[in-house]
DNA sequence: AACAAACATCGTAATAATACGATATAACGA
DNA sequence: TCGTTATATCGTATTATTACGATGTTTGTT
């Protein structure tokens, strides 16, 4: 036990609770904001901004490039991260999916 | 160490954050899934869904209401779940307002 | 070449999440 | 009342996540 059952989910469930993942912790959260505004930033940016130290950011880094989410440049000594574009419109299209699919005018005492 | 550090964020990046945390796993993606088809459901319809055990499905869907993305009504022996309307817009326009942050018509090589 | 700056990765301790059997509770029907 | 049905909760084994010091690697500088 303990382990996700992948398998009894379809691939877009899965891809989703993946993506959702990214997003749920606090730390990766202020990292996509802080690029959001910044367009750009390196590993020391955030450190100094988050106050977490170097290795965390690095491995937050990590997993939201993973994701997908960002990508990164070497850009002399240091790397630059930015959001990828098209992967971010792909993942707010995705859940804006699920999201949309609620029933406005849904009929009142259909349930709660 | 290993406890993640909330002090150091915002309020509304925490708030992503748990709300996030709640679609990271693909049984409560296809819990939600369902639900916008249905309508409404009962724990035994979606053990028969998913496949995974009662106890299982009853822990999912107390965290899914937990972050508000549910409620639940007793319907005589049974407990009848949907989808909570207000949240899910709140919700909805939480996550767009940082999905729609991002420049589309971004500087060429301003990054990556 | 030697040093510094910027990161990534490794190792690991602490904590959280996942899954499910077992058990408790509550409502309905015979 | 007694049994059945539907769930919630508890306990717990397994796995995943989080955080950071230590170390390695790569690039630029003197």
């Amino acid at each position: 036990m303990g382990l996700t059952k992948t398998d009894l989910f379809t691939k877009e469930q899965n891809e989703l609770a993946l993506l959702a993942k990214a997003f749920a912790h606090p730390a990766r959260v202020a990292i996509l904001q802080h690029l959001l505004k910044a367009n750009t930033c390196i590993n020391s940016d955030l450190v100094n901004e988050l106050g977490l130290a170097q290795a965390t950011i690095s491995q937050h880094l990590r997993e939201l490039k993973n994701a997908g989410l960002l990508q990164g440049n070497i850009e002399g000594v240091s790397m630059s991260y930015c959001i990828h574009p098209e992967n971010w419109n792909k993942v707010k299209d995705l859940f804006n999916g699920m999201f949309n699919k609620i029933q406005q005018g849904a009929p009142k005492d259909e349930c709660c």
